[in-house]
DNA sequence: TTGTAGGCGTTATCAT
DNA sequence: ATGATAACGCCTACAA
């Protein structure tokens, strides 16, 4: 048979509430009385039942992940650093995978339906999802965002990823790159313009003249890095250098470069963004800028709880940006 | 105020239990009321509360994926297939990570402290973890497995590896390799042995001697590949083609191969095992051996749920595999 | 500082 | 086939 609460009571001497008390550390239980509940509670091996704790207590303890994020190495760094926060809060974490079309409200409405989390965590590019926002603010359900577009009203946790592309920029031009491609990534993301921006005013900072031809539609994966490299490749003036908005578009444009038999970075030199493992994993290795992924994964967590717990708390916070110099860009060559 | 299952009785003329009886696809109830029911149901938006139906029903509808498998990409679509089949049966797919020191098992203790789920899945390293194993079967919670060392009574779903392993070889014999290095996994998961029994049964098969020095044990991740790489490459008479027990370490083969300024795969070839994203996005691509990961994670999930509802069901499932030849591989060169 | 009573919203039991 | 009532195990409010 299951202990329960009042058996715990029973062998300690006391009644429910004062066990309820000592395990949910409230205040006004004196010390003695604090030891003997722990103590039937460890020879009992007590365990709260968590379906009852839910139902009288008006929450679940869970939050939801919900996600749509094709990035796998990504959604993994963020997944882990969102864990680590529940853990630590004694919340649990669940999954919500949110389909593309126009069902994807009726997801998020089967995820209450059927589980009814104290709140969500969203990534991009739910982030930015209208319909999705609109239907959690209906239900006043809190939520936190990792990089929002419109990072208005919200809380979570964002990277200043403009400033962090100017800085690339800045290197590439250092080295003695003036034609840098661009390959943008899916529209839907903040991240996509925030680059673009740090893109272009990277080459306005250095005095370089915008060519519109020398940016390409991407959308975040490899293939359409690949399609990008080729496109830019084409040009009669192609560029010596290419930053891809992200290490996957990267990973592309390098496999396109090598498979036309160019030198990376000899003849062309390739940055990418997030500094997933690929980034380290490919030859040659990647520049780009790391992204305190699973960190921002724990904090924007720790917002969407401290907003659980009062309807006040909860910011948007900023993580710092680092750029990683590694074997891929290089001064172009002179042709 | 929330709309009660008390308010949807009410409503349509009947008893709360008749109510319930329809929610829950119970028989005995006229298609009359069935009707009348759902029609009240959806005119009040009805939503059952979950706290309640887990507390009353002695079960929480969901289950948790217990992970500390290091390899982001597997991990990801294995979620991704439990999820989806979690999701088919109105489960909650929560997760659980498990650190990897003596600690893990307070880590599950904890897990069930906090939150209790109906049954639990395990990945490698995990399935084959005496200490969790013991902790579930002492708490008679239901667990499947991927990929378990030790199949013996055990549910989920596993592959033929070895014989996966024995077509590779084949066609690496076949292409005229003599001198195949094999990089081990790490030895507590159950793909370690299997692989590695392809590799000597498709030696055997060939009639080639086995040569222990071309054996290095790594731990499927791509550092480990690296070292392997060189261990393997630094030989007297090192390998023309060498066999890494996962995609990540083959990753790393490649990466010091081309340090070295040898040709994938003209000077070497290399395959790997897995399928995952990076054998598409390195250059040269990758052969390696698919798995159906995702499909794995759904199937070994549908069995837990299958235990679940009924302590006879679940089996162990076998899945198919397929060698995908790419560009790592060709016949050796005379030297 | 501690205890008592009642309710949280569902499912299970046992009549009818 | 349907319904009344009692669990389920905990927490909140209020009383002492």
């Amino acid at each position: 048979m299951r202990i329960r609460i009042e058996d715990v009571a029973a062998a300690a001497g006391v009644s429910m509430k004062t066990v309820s008390r000592v395990l949910n550390n409230e205040p006004n239980v004196r010390e003695e009385m604090r030891e003997r509940v722990m103590q039937a509670v460890t020879e009992l091996q007590y365990k709260p039942n968590p379906s009852a704790r839910s139902l009288a207590g008006q929450r679940s303890y869970s939050v939801a992940l919900a996600y749509n994020n094709p990035s796998r190495n990504y959604m993994m760094e963020v997944q882990n650093g969102m864990l680590e926060a529940c853990h630590a809060s004694n919340y649990n974490l669940f999954l919500a995978a949110v389909s593309l079309g126009r069902e994807r409200v009726a997801d998020i409405q089967g995820l209450f339906r059927n589980f009814g989390p104290d709140g969500v965590l969203l990534i991009p590019p739910l982030t930015d999802d209208k319909l999705i926002i609109d239907e959690l603010e209906k239900m006043g359900v809190p939520f936190a965002c990792i990089a929002p577009k419109n990072a208005a009203g919200r809380i979570g946790v964002a990277m200043d990823e403009t400033t962090a592309v100017l800085e690339l920029m800045a290197k590439l031009v250092e080295l003695g790159h003036t034609r840098i491609g661009h390959i943008k990534g899916a529209a839907a993301h903040g991240a996509c313009r925030w680059r673009f921006d740090g893109y272009r005013k990277g080459l306005q900072n250095a005095g370089i003249e915008f060519d519109p031809e020398l940016v390409v539609q991407g959308a975040f994966s490899f293939e359409s890095g690949c399609a990008g490299a080729q496109e830019l490749l084409d040009l009669r003036k192609p560029p010596t250098a290419i930053f891809a908005a992200n290490d996957d578009m990267a990973a592309g444009v390098i496999r396109v470069a090598r498979e036309r038999g160019l030198n990376v970075p000899g003849d062309l030199s390739v940055c990418g963004f997030d500094d997933t493992p690929i980034s380290r994993h490919i030859y040659p290795s990647l520049t780009t800028i790391r992204q305190p992924t699973s960190e921002m994964g724990r904090l924007a967590t720790l917002e969407l709880l401290a907003r659980i717990k009062s309807p006040e708390a909860g910011r948007m916070l900023r993580v710092d940006h680092a750029l990683v110099m590694r074997e891929s860009t290089q001064a172009p060559s002179r042709r």
